[in-house]
Parts: structure tokens; C-alpha cells; sequence
DNA sequence: GTCTATAACGAGATAGAC
DNA sequence: GTCTATCTCGTTATAGAC
């Protein structure tokens, strides 16, 4: 989901190595229309290149796939070694994590692994394992912050840290999916200032919030 | 999500309308497999026809996609009225209305809509239209239960409850969507527990609840 | 209502020239 | 690395016989 490109200072924005604007591409693609809604000739025609030589960078959709997964979760796991290195207080990284699917949705992408998740019968093995491996990181990340809130006191929850870990992800996810066809990022941002609200300690509103959209945070 | 099934006196269960047959296998390979993760193939093999038969029934697969919707929206609205109908306590109803998103999941299959959604930027229009209404009829049955809830006392939230009603269907499509790549009902459940805690006025446990798996309700 | 046959197209993939 | 050309297969859909 992390949203940074990677340049390097000797090449410019329009001469990305071919490999890494096919996956830019795809991964487009795969989050806006789904895995089974995409071919190589969509990636072609938008690179300026033949299907063909798609071949040449991935020998197949299912390499591609796999690839595209892995790189995924490297940049997602990047934006949470960033937020821990960043935001101190645990309230404020669930507040950045929620920013980070935000900042996802307002691109009108779905998350990559939701996506594949929804797919997840028609997919060949590898992609299976990786978005499996995705979201158990993502609940390993979220269980370390919940216990470290629990135990500074900042944080509460009145499920097991790992239920609860595993109910902000799935929230987060669901608000996602549920925004998407409404064309804007509305459900996504109620919820996601209902999960801060729900997990700090102090913010506890008498009545209903009149402020809405969490901040990115990255 | 309504499994009941729609047996008329006078016909057999191997003797069902072909066209209810045809609705019958396209539903749960969209439930499981997408829009676009299935063809005409595959259900003229189940069923023991041909593919050009099922245009008959069916013009196109645009066609034979708005009646999957209209079918599940209906059916869908029968279990909410039938909660109404049969059950008091607000919270109760709550509960009722997690199960039937269990009954779908515990069949390995996404919620309809749910899988449409994420699917939604490559569906025909009536199919997109159709998304949104049910998604709105959900929220507004939820809304219509919590107020009534918070009138009786039985049900407390902090945010409005249009948002409440919003964060509902978001965690438990979210839930559906994260539990499927685990092969069992572990995330949806945690998440209905607790929800129903949540929003419950007295619920609320010292530790981690023991107790799991919402029952059916319906 | 269901069949056979086939059209028309798009998908993923390969061979081999440049 | 990228191209042209081609292949094979799957998909949606139609025509017309039974």
C-alpha cells in the first residue's frame, strides 16, 4: 500500500526500468478490477508495448502475481517499520495505520490482498500463500502495537489483543471494499475514526464526532 | 443470503425449474469464484446441459447477473423481516443478523454483494445499481434497529447511527472477506462476539469472552 | 427447451527475427 | 528487449434443427 517511488537519482520519472512499470501498471489494475479482470494486453497497451514482451519480464500471469505480491507487502511492511520509527504514541499509529488504507482507497484502489482475498479460490498456490503471509503480518504488527498500548495504558480492548487484531483488520478491509462502490472514501473514514475512538483510552466522546477523515500519518 | 429453499408442493428437489437450477449453481460459483472467475461452461457441466441452452434461460451473462442480485436482495430482505418478526430483544436481532452471515460463510462462500463489490468497477451498470441497493437496504434495516435499540436502552453507540449502521456491514463484509483465505469461520466470528458486546449496553466482560460462534438465529 | 454446430473474439503463451 | 506472427484454448453468443 505504500505509496512512494521508487526513482533512483540516475533515471528520470518516464525512464523506469520496464520490469518495475509493469507492475505498476498491474498492480493498478489488479486493485481497481480484480486479478480475473485484467489481461496482459490491458498492461500492453498502456506501457506502449507488445504482450509479447510482457512474456519476456514475467513468463506468465501467476509469476506476475506472485511478484506483484511480494513487492506489495515489502512496501506495506516498509510503512510500518516508518510508523514505528515515526509515531510514538500507540493511539497515533492506529490513527497512521488507518491512514495508510486511506490513502489506498482515495486512488479508488482496494487494498492488493482484500482484492485477492475475494479471489482467493481462482488463484494459483504461490499468490494463496502470500496473501495469507500478507494479512498474518499485518495482525503480527497490530498485535505488538495493541499489547504495547494495553501495557502503557494508552490503549484498550476487551478481547484477546489478537481477536482484536485481527477485528481492525477485517474492519478496515470490509470499510474498504463497502466505500468503493459509493465512489468515495466516507465509510472507510467513519470507521476508522470509530476504531481510534473504540481503542484509546481517553477519547471517548459524549456525543457523535463532528470530526471525520483520519489524517494519512506517513 | 437466505438459505431457504423455494420447493413448491408439486415438484421434487431433483425436479426444480431449470432456470431456479441455473440460479441455483451461478450463486455460489460468484460466491466463491467472482463474476469473473466463472463462465457459462462451467455451469452447463454441473447442471447437464448445454451452453446454448442456458441462453435460453438467461440472454447473456449480464442478464443471468441482475437476476442473481435480485433473487439474493429478496431473499435477504425476507431473513431481515423475518427477525423482525421473530426476534424482540434488539440485541438478539443483532445477533440474528451476524448468523446470517455465518450460514453464508460456514458454506465457503463471500457474501454476494460482497464479492460484487469488490469486483464493481468491472460490472454492467444494472449490476452496480443493484450493489448499492442492497448495501443501502442493509444499512437502513440496521439503522431502523439501532435507534430502536438506543430508544429501548438495550443497544448504546457513540457515533451516529447511520455510521454505526455503516461500520456494522463494513466489519462483518470485511470479516467474511479476511476468513476465507483461513478456510474457517475464526475471524467472523471473533468480530460478530464483538460486535454484539460492543453495542450491547450491559455485555460488557471483565477479560476476553470464552465463549464463541454466534448461533444462526433464523 | 434442448440440442449441434459454429461464429467471433479475447485470453495467455511461444517461436524466432531484429 | 522488443518486435511480428502464430498458436491454442476458453468465452460469450447465435442460427437453426429436433
Amino acid at each position: 500500500m505504500a505509496r512512494a517511488r521508487q526513482t533512483s537519482p540516475t533515471e528520470t520519472d518516464s525512464d523506469i526500468d520496464t520490469a518495475t512499470a509493469i507492475l505498476d501498471i498491474a498492480e493498478r489494475l489488479v486493485q481497481r478490477r480484480g486479478f480475473n479482470g485484467f489481461s496482459y494486453a490491458d498492461i500492453a497497451a498502456e506501457l506502449g508495448i507488445t504482450k509479447a514482451s510482457l512474456h519476456y519480464h514475467f513468463p506468465g500471469k501467476a509469476e506476475l502475481g506472485e511478484s506483484l505480491m511480494t513487492r506489495y507487502a515489502s512496501r506495506f511492511a516498509e510503512a510500518l517499520a516508518e510508523i514505528d520509527a515515526r509515531v510514538v504514541p500507540a493511539a497515533d499509529k492506529l490513527r497512521a495505520y488507518c491512514g495508510i488504507y486511506r490513502a489506498v482507497l482515495s486512488e479508488h484502489r482496494m487494498c492488493l490482498c482484500g482484492m485477492l482475498a475475494a479471489e482467493y479460490e481462482t488463484l494459483p498456490d504461490p499468490m494463496r500463500h502470500a496473501v495469507v503471509a500478507f494479512l498474518d503480518h499485518n495482525q503480527e504488527w497490530l498485535l505488538a502495537l495493541l499489547e504495547g498500548g494495553r501495557a502503557a495504558r494508552s490503549l484498550r480492548f476487551f478481547d484477546t489483543a489478537d481477536q482484536a487484531a485481527r477485528s481492525i483488520v477485517a474492519a478496515l478491509e470490509g470499510a474498504m471494499l463497502v466505500s468503493r462502490p459509493y465512489g468515495d472514501t466516507a465509510v472507510l473514514d467513519s470507521v476508522a475514526d470509530h476504531l481510534v475512538a473504540e481503542f484509546s483510552v481517553r477519547a471517548r466522546p459524549a456525543g457523535p464526532s463532528k470530526s471525520r477523515a483520519v489524517s494519512s500519518g506517513t
